[in-house]
Formats: structure tokens, sequence, C-alpha cells
DNA sequence: GCCCCGGAAGGAACTGAGTGCAGTCACGTC
DNA sequence: GACGTGACTGCACTCAGTTCCTTCCGGGGC
């Protein structure tokens, strides 16, 4: 398949593409991502230096080469959305797709995380990655809450906090190697911005209809107050302050 | 003072880094960001190409002059914070200290707003110094959310809402070419993310020691259920859902 | 068999950002 | 006047990214 002077077939064998990202992951981890040059990429793949800028338009997306097709997955996601759903619900379960891409392969994503870290150029590019989401996020919301008063100022502000509150998570399980449950942390974190910012339940959950005495916990408030006043009462009351 | 072939002198007249940046945007709004070298700007601007960038570590720069400055600001104003200060009020004044800076030269900042807007790469340097102004807001948060459960998903996720909001503002200002009352606008978005969060408000508003029986209200709630279900069911005794 | 076509790959040459280095000029000080 | 020091210049270099052209290959149609 590759007779002499030809350049490397490869038929069948890792296509082009994923042969990319692994030349440049094993270069990258071994002497850093600025000390490597996209021609000792090549090189290692056994390819073209051309090929290289057809299959990423720069070195920083050889980082990421799966984001495109992730943030295409939550665009079609809120796409179709069913319009009874609640909306920062939904934008809640959008941003889950985004962790469950980092969880399909989390040595990758491990790898790729502390590398992230210590490159500024890549911070920079991982920044304007998950700009993107959000801005997908927040025009769903935009249109979801339209009419409202402060329409598109609640679907920014949603936004980001779910984007923050997903990212806080993801981060700490980065941190863990992989080893914490990422499920569990972020589905924590979107629940406080649930909380946080209204509706927006996972169905509501079956309670008994009449509760017994010692679970029960009567909050006396001013119909006034704030709510966060009364959150922060409630709080303390519940004994989770 | 530049007699022949010296290179020009520039004593007392702009000195070499404002001649640097009025170059560089006379030449981005003549003719674009991406179609001007740096080459051009220090031609124009009568001095050394390497010059350029001993003012300005990369091109992108030219375009954010004053970020340093203001990032430096912020850092301080939140390290001189008295410690009684409401935190989520004290990252609220930081955020409008941004705002000053670009209402401080409001062509200047609509000029450069649509240059952004139009250059990706500009954008993508545009959030990198955003999130500095973020991570700078949500390291303070930590600090006084130490020991609060869920301290830094809670600082994240408020730094986070407090830039969303300053910029959804702050965008619809430079979208207006710089005539609305950018304050107001601001002070509007900030006031709805205190209030979304906990405490932070402008002094609490003097409150009656006793409230009169119709302003009471009283709610039930399961001591184990989730927080956010007695939120609901709170805002819809309230009657504000 | 032959030719033609289109798509995937390669390669050479170019542009432009950013860096390293050496040299110059204007100053201050002793 | 010698001597450092700091601001500035010019030059040469690396490397990312682009442009353009060529080559190779497989698959028809005849």
């Amino acid at each position: 398949m590759n007779p002499s002077s030809a350049p490397p077939r490869r038929d069948g064998r890792p296509p082009m593409r994923e042969a990319l990202v692994a030349a440049a992951f094993r270069l990258f981890l071994e002497r850093g991502y600025e000390e490597t040059t996209v021609d000792d990429i090549v090189a290692l793949a056994g390819v073209g230096r051309r090929s290289f800028f057809r299959y990423f338009p720069s070195k920083e997306d050889v980082v990421f080469p799966d984001h495109e097709r992730c943030l295409a997955d939550m665009t079609a996601f809120l796409a179709a959305s069913p319009a009874d759903v609640e909306p920062v619900r939904r934008v809640c379960d959008a941003a889950r797709l985004v962790l469950r891409m980092y969880a399909e392969n989390p040595s990758f994503s491990v790898q790729r995380y502390r590398l992230t870290k210590r490159v500024p150029g890549l911070r920079a590019y991982e920044l304007s990655v998950v700009w993107r989401y959000e801005r997908a996020l927040a025009a769903y919301l935009r249109d979801r809450f339209a009419g409202r008063p402060d329409g598109t100022l609640r679907a920014d502000v949603v936004a980001a906090a779910v984007v923050a509150a997903h990212n806080n998570a993801l981060r700490a399980w980065l941190r863990s190697d992989g080893v914490d449950d990422a499920g569990a942390a972020v589905d924590h974190a979107l629940g406080y911005v649930q909380s946080a910012f209204g509706a927006g339940l996972p169905a509501p959950p079956p309670a008994p209809a009449v509760p017994d005495a010692e679970d029960v916990v009567v909050v006396v408030t001013r119909r006034d107050a704030p709510l966060w006043r009364v959150v922060q009462e409630l709080e303390s009351a519940l004994g989770r302050a």
C-alpha cells in the first residue's frame, strides 16, 4: 500500500483526523504545547503539513476535536425542545450534554484539562468555545423569555449561571482525575442554579400528602420580604446554612 | 527634533503608546483590523516595529489599551474591601468600575465595540479579558464565602451572573452609540442579580419591627424537602411565581 | 483497454505575527 | 571624557496559516 516513495496510505487504519489528534497529544504531553510545532505533528503522523490544516483550522483546534460536534448536538437539542418544557430546566439538561462528552473519555479529558490549565493560548481558545455554548443557551432562553420584562437580561444571566455551575462541577471532577461522580456534582450545581432562578424542576417528585409532624418545619415571614431573605431564613431553619 | 536620517523624536508629543493606539485605530477603522499589519501601524506612527511589541505584547492588545489598568483597579478595590460589607453588593460595585472605564470615553468604546463585534480574533481576546474580571470577582467571593456550604460554587455562579448582567447592560449602551443612560441600565441589571442571590441590597430597607398580620405569610414544609421545592412553594404563596 | 473526472492528499512559496540580538542615541553620574 | 542605563531601531529568524499548483487514486462511460 505504500510502494517506496509514495506517501503512506491509511486505508481502514486511523483515519487521518484521529491520527493527527493522537500524534498531537503524544507530543503535547511529551514536550508541551508551545514547544511542539505543526511540522512535528504532521511528521509524526506521517502526513503532509497541508493536511493538518484541512482537518483543523488552527493548531488549537486539534486540542478540542469534539466540541464542534457537541455544540451542534446542543443546538439541535434546544431546537427540538417541546414548547411546554420549563426553560431553565431545559438549558440545564443541555449543559449536561457537555458533561457527557467529557465523561465519555475521562483520561483524554483529564489530560486536556491539565494542558489547557498551563497554556494561556489554550485557555483563551477554551473560553471562546464555552462562550459559544453560553450563547446557544442564552439564545434559547431569550426566545422563551421574549415578552417577559427583562427577558434578555434574565436569559443572559441564567445562561451564564448555568455555564458557571456546570464548569465549577466539571473542573472539580477533572481535578479529581475523573474519579469523582461527575454526574452527581453537576446535578447538585445545576440544582443550585435552578433553586436560585425560580421554576424549573425535574417533574415535581411525588411527595407524601401529609408529612409526619417531626418532618415539618414552619417558617413565618413578612409578605414583602425580598425572596433571598426568606430563603436565607429557610436555610437556617432547615439547618442547611 | 528629527534632523535628516535620525529616527523621529517625540519629546512632549504623544508618548509613543498613545501614538500607537491612535495610529492603529485610524487604520483599523479605515480598512479593517485584519487588513492592517503591524508594519502599517508603526509606519503611520513613525516608529520602529520593535517598539510596538515593547508596548503591546500582541496586536490584539492595542485594541484594549486600558483593561490592564482597570483590572488592577478592580483587584485593588476588592482587596481594600471592609470586612463588614455585603459581598454580593461589593462585587456589583466592582463591576461598575468597568462600566466607568467604558463611559470615560464613549466614542472610543463604541468604535471598539463595533470592531470586536466583527472580528472573531478580537472577540476571543475580549473574552479572555472578561474572564480575568470574572475570576477576580470569583476569587473575592470564594474568600468571603469560605466555610459556607457550596462556597466556591456560589462564588463562581454569582461572579458569572454579575458579569453577565453587567455586560448585558453595557452592550445595550454600546449598541445605542453611547446615548442611553449606561449607569441606570447597569444598576437595574445588577439589581436583578442581587435580588436573585441572597443578601446584597443597598442598605437593608428599614422594616417595621413587628409586621402587621396581613403582611405575614406562613409556609409549612417537610424538613427533608429539597430547597428548590420549598422556594417554589414560597413563590406561589407570595404570589410571585 | 482507454480517457476523463472529481476528490483527497502533498508540496513549495508566501504573508504576517512575534522574538532574539546587536547596535545606536540620549541621558545621567563620577 | 569615560561609563553605565534605558529607550529605540533594524535585522534575521521561527512558526502559524494561506494560496496555488501538482499528484495520486478510484470510478465511470465509451
